[in-house]
DNA sequence: CTGTTAGCGCCTTCAT
DNA sequence: ATGAAGGCGCTAACAG
């Protein structure tokens, strides 16, 4: 019996421990079935007795493959980021696959990721979260080496990519139409920056749904019942107050995300205005704290993304050349109790009640 | 002129086009002073020229390294996990290292990341996220041949690791002294599970600080004003409602956590309880939504927190044979209006005037 | 300064 | 069924 070595324990000594080729240590770790069960046995509990865990790196070099999955996710601490990343990482934890996530924060950063990442050498497979190619991009992802999966993004003319997507304009057209439904004639949009350098096309397109479903009904259109800025809630907050601040202002609002549904809410609270009494207000995603705080919104399927985006990604790697698959998730309006029906005369019928009561 | 083969590109191909021995490309790689400025124009025009990459997986084999750093983190999707993991990754961004992070959800989990994580052959260093060791991890941690650092973890018998810590007692002390000098009498504690099989520490040393405080002030401890249940906003609802509705309740509400502070306000807003007339809310971390909500709480510093990790993680990396740092990082009271007197009478009183209004 | 060579730890063919 | 040998792409030590 030799000692064990203080150095990292290799297949050689396991080899030589157990005194078989190290060919068969191999063998047995990977499961080959050619090895008799005694030498199996015996290779196991030298295995055991060492604490040997092969070399991950010297595994990769060797099979010419990384064993890891990267992600691009814009904005990682969004919360319907942060869930879409834990549909990923639950469904990816099972497998043989490391998980590394590139965060994205600048136009610079998203294209040396899509430039770099998407590589043989960097990843066996790449998830892209809610980052739309453009027109220059696609050329680079359609031929790229690596199977890719879009998740929460798309493009017209792509065709040969794998994706999972959802229908925002239809998502925007049913948020609108709750509202109309509810007797709503002066509906706000209040959304991030529509024509942005990321290529988010949510917002867009949910604004495009929003407005077919204005039009649809004959209510006239309003340009000052439409804000954007910056992603967040504060921002989503300064865009609220001064749009219930018009002369007239809206009797509902949709807001492109629940957290900036959670800043219209805010502003709300902050001009006494009662919700949905006052003010009806819909949000976008149905976040963690949507349902506590009872917010109507539309729901879309998260942590759903990312786990159909893991397994997609793991079926074109076990049969590479399937056709690309489009998935689409549903949307679903979930009506909680910041909205309801519209103010009889205006928005501010109710808080000049409230006002002169005090 | 030779074409560009199909396979991937290697230092050999680039070698070759240049005309010189690939030892030369790898110095012209890695920086190496002694190439002529000439030889490494020419090199790196080839590079450039054949878009070469140099494969990470043979480069980790070869140095030994892993050039990844990796991240044990519980439950990270939590707000206040996500903060730090945004420090750790902005900081981490600039250096060399991939950053892959274990996420812990179980005690099977959390042990195996301790055991297997924690290796040269797996990590250069490695970051564990608020998960304290227990007295049997202490060896494991103490010996282990990678770097660690604990961030918002700690055990007494702790020396010999690096560790970013705050100071929960106190943070749990200032909270309900902050109550205390609003005149509160019956003060409230709602958290998790104190004795938790993750050892979660934060909120037993709140707690702990909580009851001196009380102890201090002669204030007479009552159970009935301490709940615990599992982490989130419905269970702290639900804790909070029960509590709420005693005979007595209390008149302020200190939450283990922002999170759960949020759920003690929507308890009371069910309730009918006006915040802070009716009841006072004091939360825990200062997530993002707590500054729009007016939500009174204890500040600490979570994206530092990642981001001095990943600085003394790096640090050590680059001068291993430092002695082990111990950084405190600071703890705020943040006064917002969540917070106010105490009620004249009791908590009911103004609900009972509220209601006898309607 | 630069080309050559010997590994890094593992997997996989090729013999046996 | 198993041992031996070559190679994955790169770095670093050595020789020139």
């Amino acid at each position: 019996m030799e000692p064990v070595p203080s150095r990292p324990i290799t297949i050689r000594d396991v080899a030589r421990h157990a005194g078989v080729g190290l060919g068969t240590v191999s063998r047995v770790i990977n499961n080959n079935p050619s090895v008799s069960s005694a030498t199996r046995e015996l290779v196991n509990q030298t295995i055991d007795e060492l604490n040997y865990i092969p070399n991950p790196t010297a595994r990769r070099l060797s099979l010419g493959k990384t064993l890891t999955i990267a992600v691009i996710a814009p904005f990682f601490s969004r919360p319907s980021t942060v869930e879409r990343l834990r549909g990923i990482e639950h469904t990816l934890v099972e497998s043989d696959y490391d998980l590394i996530i590139y965060n994205v924060e600048t136009v610079e950063r998203r294209d040396s990721c899509l430039r770099d990442v998407i590589r043989p050498e960097r990843a066996d497979g790449v998830i892209i979260i809610s980052l739309s190619p453009r027109d220059e991009d696609i050329i680079l992802l359609e031929r790229a080496e690596v199977p890719v999966v879009l998740v929460d993004a798309n493009h017209p003319s792509l065709t040969a990519l794998n994706r999972i997507i959802v229908d925002d304009v239809e998502g925007g057209m049913m948020a609108a139409d709750h509202l109309i439904s509810l007797g709503h004639h002066r509906i706000g949009y209040i959304s991030d920056i529509l024509d942005n350098s990321f290529n988010f096309t949510s917002s867009r397109d949910r604004f495009r749904g929003y407005y077919q479903a204005i039009e649809s009904a004959n209510i006239e259109i309003n340009p000052a019942y439409f804000a954007q800025g910056v992603h967040g809630l504060s921002e989503a907050r300064r865009l609220a107050m001064k749009m219930l601040n018009l002369p007239i202002p809206p009797t509902a609002i949709f807001a492109a995300s629940d957290t900036q549904a959670l800043g219209v809410m805010e502003a709300a609270r902050r001009l006494e205005l009662r919700i949905p009494d006052d003010l009806s207000v819909i949000g976008y995603d149905d976040i963690e704290v949507a349902s506590y705080l009872e917010l109507t919104t539309m729901r879309q399927l998260l942590y759903e993304s990312g786990q159909r985006g893991v397994d997609v990604l793991l079926q074109t790697l076990a049969e590479p050349h399937q056709n690309p698959v489009c998935e689409l998730l549903p949307t679903e309006l979930v009506v909680r109790k910041t909205t309801g029906p519209a103010p009889m005369i205006n928005g501010l019928r109710s808080k000049i009640n409230s006002l002169s009561a005090h």
